[in-house]
DNA sequence: TGTACATCAGTGAACGCGCGTTCACTGATGTAC
DNA sequence: TGTACATCAGTGAACGCGCGTTCACTGATGTAC
């Protein structure tokens, strides 16, 4: 509004709100390792050396506080995962591409273990996520479907590896049109379906994994979250 | 001890109790659908009309209570795939049985979403499962592995119907005896391999659609689940 | 450049509520002789 | 069968703690003239 050339492009106290933000949203973090997603306002600003009605100037609630960390989170992931997929130089290699995405799926929740459940564990009671995480959610699914849609165009996948003996029903189909959106629109219906199944198998064992259910099952989980992920390469034809 | 046989077999004191620690059990089940796995004995204790400290007649905390409703969680989805399995008469029809199971999976966990939340959901912070819930949480991964086992033994199943194209680790071989333990111990490493991809697919695919990962993406549920798992069925070669 | 005013961050007290767990107790139900 | 005693369920008060959010306030930093 104001169009002073001179002014720095943010000034002093903006910027040191920035970095109040930043810091408050830091120690939540780590806050979420220890108390999952009941976190405490109070316990935060303790660790902030401030008082506990201060932490209003930058988030209108608890639940604010929530919804920013989430973002976050889904953020971080997209970010690492276009970034594993990026370094793959040849971008005709798909099941490169792949398994370069889907470890780093792997590896950030193993990192970030409270981010993870924040984010793909169960809903926080009493939290409705507002519309503001789709777009940062929808990331990570971005950059895995346009592995596909990469490689279709390219000419290199005309359909999946593996054909299912039972054809797509009607109304799945149709999900499958609203599922690859506007982001790999030429995608044929039954590639899509097996990327979502390749989707749900990478999601489902990186949840498996970090909630316990391969305790007393799987020791080697690296080597077979790999080889798990070849098996979804193979179903869909990378 | 006292072996007086005109006892009846279990006294009134006894029975009122099974019936009371029944109660507190079935009013905390209410509770885990508005307030997650952070239950709070003195709602639960409220509810039923008692002062909070009656609860630890029958509870020793409030942890004590969570490893209750987990092990009630396990054990009554275990019970129902059991009972969708056996439903199948012809024991020979795996892909029936196979079916019969995931939808009962699925149907359990849309109709009791916090206990499925419980038990496959972001572990309760602060809460370490005592080893009493393991029996109990192999109940359904053992219908699963039996369907594989008896096909196996029938000779309906040689191995898998579809073979990874990465030979399996010998890490991941070693795991695949360590997994299917003395439940199907003549299974090939192969096929247990497969079975345990599908099973991941049976539980991310659930996960994945109750904590709404689905939105905006499946509609038709139903349809969806039930052709991923004929595609897992086609995997194993059922 | 200097001054008057507006904006903003952080304080401290308070409101009104919640929680798990312990403990001495009452009164009813069961047990042993 | 009747009585004395032991067991057990449930009470009510208390301990010591936590929480999110509001509100009037102080004092520092920025803005406009």
């Amino acid at each position: 509004m104001c169009n002073n050339l001179f002014m720095p492009a943010t000034s002093i106290r903006a910027r040191v709100r920035a970095e109040m933000t930043a810091e408050i949203k830091a120690v939540a973090r780590t806050h979420l390792a220890t108390d999952g997603a009941n976190l405490s306002l109070r316990a935060v600003a303790r660790d902030m050396g401030m008082v506990s009605s201060a932490l209003y100037r930058y988030f209108a609630s608890r639940d604010d506080l929530l919804t920013a960390l989430i973002i976050d989170a889904y953020n971080d992931l997209g970010e690492t995962v276009e970034a594993a997929d990026a370094a793959v130089s040849d971008r005709s290699k798909l099941r490169e591409r792949w398994l370069a995405a889907t470890r780093a799926v792997r590896g950030w929740a193993i990192a970030k273990p409270a981010e993870y459940a924040l984010i793909y564990g169960s809903p926080v009671p009493g939290y409705a996520a507002p519309a503001d995480t789709i777009v940062a959610a929808a990331r990570t699914p971005v950059v895995l479907a346009r592995i596909l849609a990469d490689g279709f165009s390219a000419g290199q996948l005309s359909g999946p590896g593996y054909q299912p003996s039972t054809p797509l029903s009607a109304a799945v189909a149709a999900d499958m049109a609203l599922a690859r959106g506007d982001i790999a629109p030429e995608l044929p219906d039954e590639l899509m379906f097996v990327g979502l199944t390749a989707w749900i198998q990478l999601f489902g064992a990186v949840s498996l994994e970090l909630f316990g259910q391969f305790n007393n099952v799987i020791d080697a989980r690296a080597e077979f979250f790999d080889e798990q992920m070849q098996l979804m390469a193979d179903l869909m034809g990378l």
